[in-house]
DNA sequence: GTCATCATGTAAACCGTTACATGATTGT
DNA sequence: ACAATCATGTAACGGTTTACATGATGAC
């Protein structure tokens, strides 16, 4: 069932946007994937050399200075859209908070509150990153705006979730918290 | 960097509510804890022999009819606080979806389209789970009770979001193909 | 009697990260 | 000159799933 690794898709895809380097990609990847997406060096270069051998991307400039510039071909294109259209593939949640917070009562409720204060933190941080990106993508007309926004918009609105949960979770665990003290 | 296990958490809290077999503890972790975390046989049983060796559990009742109860020790009740006094270790984003949906002009809108239907369709009937859930949970009378409520909101408010995306990104996409279609 | 479920385990494969080695280029 | 960054790769490790092998028990 050769499973087409979806590092494949974040490869292929970025360079559909522009030629790069697999250094370039990397820091890409994090920056503009960062809020759903990630990919180490480990599956970048052997993914590169793999999709090189298949003739979907090509190095281009032999007389490069720094690297290799990758870019896509043709034949690149069309496996990128085979890709896409598989169904995405459902990875098992694997959420360590939550597991803590499940068996919390082992933990105690100040332990827990350092826990999804720690998480309202990050998710209050991920809000200004998107506001910051959104500004970024408004601007820009690109084909690709309107589908870049919508995963912008995915990130605000989970991020919204989490805060609007721990607030909800931070009050329910200083009640139990005083009840444990009286 | 001895990296414990967050399997080892799983395994330990699930017997910390009860005496289980390997078999039921999955069948627990799958039913229970399904919406935030997922264990196979290829890691419970390994992890139980281990924490057996360790004496963090141990087996009851010699003459069993089927399978070995394990159940928790005082110094696996130990361990298990220590495990959970960890920090929560990020697991770096990957989400097949969202990745589809960034590099979506090369898929176009009505794929798109049936990509984040499938998801709605997910998040209502996780929210269906959910309220059965909430139902039994609130049912109940044990020092448990608060903390198991807090891992369900999450998953309400985290599915009410991704609803509200998905009705978003839906109308989105169906401009796209309209203007697509003119 | 036979089918579904309960139960235990292992081996192979996969996926992915981390750490390391190496060196060129650029800025100061 | 030196540090930071750009750049490419690989080896080792670790965690996790999948598939398989095996058999007991209970329901019908």
């Amino acid at each position: 069932m050769a499973r087409a690794s979806q590092t494949e898709i974040a490869v292929l895809g970025g360079l559909s946007i522009q030629p790069m380097t697999g250094y370039a990609l990397r820091e890409a990847i994090r920056e503009v994937l960062g809020h759903f997406w990630s990919e180490s060096y480990g599956q970048i270069y052997p993914t590169l050399a793999n999709l090189e051998q298949q003739g979907f991307v090509r190095r281009q400039d032999a007389a490069q200075a720094r690297g290799s510039t990758f870019a896509i071909t043709p034949a690149g294109i069309r496996h990128l859209e085979e890709l896409l259209a598989q169904p995405v593939q459902a990875t098992p949640p694997r959420n360590g908070l939550l597991l803590r917070l499940y068996f919390g009562r082992h933990l105690g409720p100040a332990a827990c509150r350092t826990l999804v204060q720690a998480m309202l933190t990050e998710a209050q941080d991920a809000l200004e990153r998107y506001a910051r990106i959104r500004a970024e993508v408004e601007g820009q007309d690109s084909g690709d705006r309107d589908y870049w926004l919508l995963t912008v918009s995915a990130g605000e609105h989970s991020a919204r979730a989490a805060q609007a949960w721990a607030h909800e979770a931070l009050s329910t665990l200083t009640e139990l918290d005083d009840m444990a003290g009286t």
